[in-house]
RNA sequence: GGGAGCAUAGCUCAGCUGGGAGAGCACCUGCCUUACAAGCAGGGGGUCACAGGUUCGAGCCCUGUUGUUCCCACCA
């Protein structure tokens, strides 16, 4: 079908028609062809709460550009889709829903919420899909997963009863952090430490024996009502002989022991620190540490318990209120003192963590941490770039373990039973019966779910069958790269790589494709609460796709944030319809030829100029690719196409057409052999209108998608094609200089002498210089003797253009003199390298080569120059 | 407290193993030259943060300084 092609390129109209081609003719599905080797991409799977965001659509670009030049190069290729349930985010989403309604979870109960949140799924698990889509992904979506569907479910059973087994994950009592507003334990990695504004209350607690009074410091002084213990350091002389005294702590009137611990520093505060052991991490240790009673003051809701006396009831800020009252009136309050301090934080919900003891699921990490430290050690796995292997190392070596369990719904449900009438605890892949110590079939699970990430670290391997040993999986895993942003580097990647380690024996994958976060436009993070967030599908529906995708794949480098500009996409756009319409004049001519995609026996000058432009192009971009320097490739292809491509070859080929008979088929035939080129190489980058482009011309295939990426040869290299083009565009380039300086319309037509000793050249390209730089005649011999012209100088020739009035002697000679001097200045830097015998004995063959041929070159000019500056200055000036 | 990144044209950023300072946008001049005004031709504009060092040669490597961003830890 050769219609001819709109004036401008409508995106809208082409992309889903030419997806739905690709998706209906099964492009990306994946085959296990064992004569070929595969590739393998698993992509992050994205929240079913979320929509697309710009992050997503960097994500996925990147990815795609790397799955569709794998294909193209010939091997086997899977890309598997899917999302993430999200149990916090999803069940966070839920709940707000519900509330709507003036429901709370336990009033529907378990199963009720649980099938409200499949729905949730139903309903905007596919939203993200279908916009994934529209970005151009080439996913094998048969293939398609969910982090909670059975096969996983199959696969997180497996994982737990195994680690379980093998004493990786044990159950107890430990401090948490704890999310009162969320009612889950969160694992450290899930708070984040905010600058809070604080106050620093000083008490005074009375040492029992009447001696006297100790000061201490805290911020949260309602945790008084744990109070068990105050501890100095070891080292302050201060209070060296306090220790093993007793003290009184204000309002409780409980009688607590001073005990001396390393982890107390004197310089800070009051170099005294009352321990509550059940209300922070390092009091706990140092409870452990000294056998010392743990007193647990505060219920889930972060609201006092029946430990707390008469405050009991009372919200954890109502009660710090109370309590200082309290201490004021008793005295024991010395000051307060406004401080700014780090507060830890839910990530999901921002509500101040209460660190809490609670029983728990963790993972023993230390087993596991070491070969995942060794397998990038050893580079099994390499990080691009590769100093984000610092801070997976960083993350491995300072591990502590993971508490999984959470006290939600959503999720997967952790496969422990306990029996009831005996307490036995089993661990199960398969719900049990009856209790295999005392008989009794009074079984009840765990009511607590799985940390999401425990079921995402499974993802590379669980996504392609595995425990079964499918042919899949036989034949994908492990997979070739990982693409994904830094922030997730630990929550992720780090588990992802030990947990195959360990179950698959293998690393998941072998590149670790690291990308930054999109910003807005002045550099801050896009977010919900800003505003400043950009929809990419609003983009795609105004730019297209592939402008968006080409405007996030170039211009920045691995790993470095970004910033998000339309004017980027806007430039990308105008570059697809730059290739547009280099189609159409194509089609302009060969429409009616019966033009052949195929590369012509008879070359001429600026055939094999261009041919092997484009080999170096297609050499480098290539290398590129294959090192994930994507923005690198993208813009040689872009400067290609548009500087040499569009700007000359076009132009030369128009000429060719018009006014050389003989080349002109030869002509139209290589124009449809390099945009084919042009269009095979760019296709992953910008799919959709390579694809339209591709199809409208004479080809050797179905669909670009699964055309051959194009190869380099060294038959193609061209070295004296490109040194003569060059010395012929230069020319031009020149003229048209001398013309714009003196304001000289196109319309106006000028007479061109050019002096050269290399004819041959000159008279191939008479043509070309002619149309291309305005000239109405053009006579080339070996010298010329003309008066009132402006003259131009390069290495291979001196042109002259008669200009009559134009001419001013004067500027003329001015202007002569000015390039003679700058000239003269590059000359001598270069011969000053020359004379260096330090330069000449120790630079590289070729620089100095090149050097050498630069100052002879310069000197050529500067002699040319230098003869007619003394034959004008001879004549009437 | 520990670690990492960044600093290049007015703006946003490329610059791969050291050898010519570049792109897009913006700006100035002139053009509707039958692919493209989302375009064409031409132009101005940079002490590559600063100071040392290594090298025949440094935007690039090393050391230090300044500014800036981020990550980790967290002090009661």
């Amino acid at each position: 079908m050769k219609t001819p092609l709109p004036k401008f390129y409508e995106p809208n109209e082409i992309e889903s028609k030419i997806y739905d081609f690709w998706q209906n003719n099964g492009y990306f599905k994946a085959k296990v062809e064992k004569d070929k080797k595969p590739y393998t991409i698993v992509m992050p799977p994205p929240n079913i709460t979320g929509n697309l965001h710009m992050g997503h659509a960097l994500d996925e670009t990147l990815q795609d550009i790397i799955i569709r030049f794998k294909r193209m190069q010939g091997y086997s290729t899977l890309w598997v889709p899917g999302t993430d349930h999200a149990s916090i985010a999803t069940e966070a989403k839920i709940v707000n829903e519900m509330q709507k309604e003036g429901l709370k979870k336990e009033d529907i109960g378990r199963d009720e919420f649980l099938k409200r949140a499949y729905d949730w799924k139903k309903k905007y698990g596919g939203r993200i899909i279908e916009q994934i889509k529209k970005l151009g992904a080439s996913c094998d979506w048969e293939k398609e997963r969910f982090t909670m569907d059975e096969a996983n479910k199959n696969a997180v059973n497996e994982v737990f009863v195994k680690l379980y087994e093998k004493g990786l994950i044990y159950r107890g009592e430990r401090i948490i952090n704890w999310c009162p507003k969320c009612k889950t334990s969160i694992s450290d990695a899930e708070v984040n430490f905010a600058e809070h504004n604080g106050n620093f209350y000083y008490l005074n607690y009375q040492i029992s024996d009447g001696s006297g009074f100790i000061e201490i410091a805290t911020t949260r002084p309602e945790t008084i009502l744990g109070d068990i213990a105050i501890a100095v350091s070891p080292k302050d002389s201060r209070y060296k002989k306090l220790i093993g005294k007793k003290v009184i702590v204000p309002i409780v009137e409980r009688e607590i022991p001073i005990i001396a611990d390393s982890y107390v520093e004197m310089d800070f505060g009051t170099g005294v620190v009352k321990i509550t052991p059940a209300h922070d991490q390092n009091d706990f240790e140092v409870a452990l540490r000294h056998n010392l009673p743990i007193i647990n003051v505060m219920n889930e809701n972060a609201i006092i318990n029946e430990n707390g006396g008469k405050y009991s009831g009372l919200d954890r800020v109502l009660a710090r209120k109370k309590i200082v009252e309290d201490l004021k009136l008793s005295g024991s309050l010395v000051k307060v003192e406004p401080i700014k301090h780090n507060v830890g934080c839910c990530y999901r919900c921002n509500e101040i963590i209460e660190p809490r003891i609670s029983e728990q699921w963790f993972v023993k990490m230390e087993p596991l941490a070491e070969p995942a430290i060794k397998c990038v050690e050893n580079e099994e796995i390499n990080f691009i770039p590769s100093r984000f292997d610092k801070i997976y190392f960083n993350w491995l070596k300072n591990i502590k373990d993971w508490c999984i369990s959470r006290q939600l719904w959503w999720g997967h449900r952790i496969p422990a039973y306990y029996c009831q009438s005996c307490g036995h605890l089993m661990v199960s892949k398969n719900p049990v019966p009856t209790c295999e110590e005392c008989g009794s079939n009074e079984i009840k699970q765990d009511e607590d779910t799985l940390d999401t990430w425990f079921s995402s670290a499974l993802w590379p391997f669980a996504a392609l069958g595995w425990p079964n040993r499918t042919p899949e999986y036989e034949y994908f895993y492990p997979t070739d790269t990982l693409v994904t942003g830094y922030d997730i580097i630990f929550f992720w990647v780090v588990r992802m790589v030990f947990s195959a380690l360990e179950h698959t024996g293998k690393v998941p994958f072998s590149n670790v494709l690291i990308h930054g976060l999109v910003r807005d436009s002045i550099g801050r993070k896009m977010s919900k609460s800003l505003g400043n967030g950009i929809d990419p599908i609003e983009i795609i529906e105004r730019y297209g796709a592939d402008a968006l995708r080409f405007a996030l794949a170039t211009g920045n480098s691995p790993g470095n944030d970004m910033r998000f500009s339309e004017e980027k996409v806007n430039a990308s756009r105008n570059f697809a319809n730059k290739l547009w319409n280099s189609a159409r004049f194509i089609h302009m001519n060969i429409d009616e030829y019966n033009v052949k995609n195929e590369l012509p026996e008879k070359l001429n000058i600026e055939d094999k100029w261009i041919l092997s432009l484009l080999n170096s192009v297609n050499f480098n971009v290539t290398e590129n690719i294959e090192k994930f320097e994507l923005g690198l490739a993208a813009q040689k292809i872009y400067d290609f196409v548009w500087d040499y491509f569009c700007d000359w070859y076009i132009e030369f080929a128009k000429i060719r057409i018009q006014y050389d008979t003989d080349a002109a088929y030869n002509t139209r035939c290589m124009l449809v052999y390099i945009i084919d080129k042009i269009l095979r190489l760019l296709h992953p980058f910008m799919p959709f209108i390579t694809e339209e482009i591709w199809q409208s011309l004479p080809r050797d295939g179905e669909s670009i998608t699964i055309s051959e990426y194009p190869k380099s040869f060294e038959k193609f290299y061209d070295y004296n094609a490109e040194k003569d083009m060059k010395i012929i565009i230069d020319t031009i380039k020149s003229i048209r200089n001398i013309r714009a300086e003196k304001n000289v319309k196109p319309s106006i037509k000028t007479d061109l002498f050019i002096a050269t000793e290399n004819a041959g050249l000159f008279e191939k390209c008479e043509l070309f210089i002619k149309k291309l730089a305005y000239a109405k005649n053009i006579k080339i011999s070996n010298h010329f003797d003309l008066d009132d012209t402006v003259i131009i100088v390069n290495s291979e020739a001196e042109i002259f253009i008669p200009m009559n009035d134009l001419v001013d002697k004067k500027l003329e000679l001015s202007r002569l003199n000015k390039e003679y001097e700058k000239l003269q200045k590059e000359l001598n830097k270069n011969l000053s390298k020359l004379n260096n015998k330090n330069f000449l004995s120790k630079a590289p063959e070729q620089v100095v080569k090149n050097v050498k041929k630069n100052v002879n070159d310069l000197e050529e000019k500067c002699i040319n120059l230098q003869k007619l500056l003394e034959k004008l200055k001879k004549s009437n000036y």
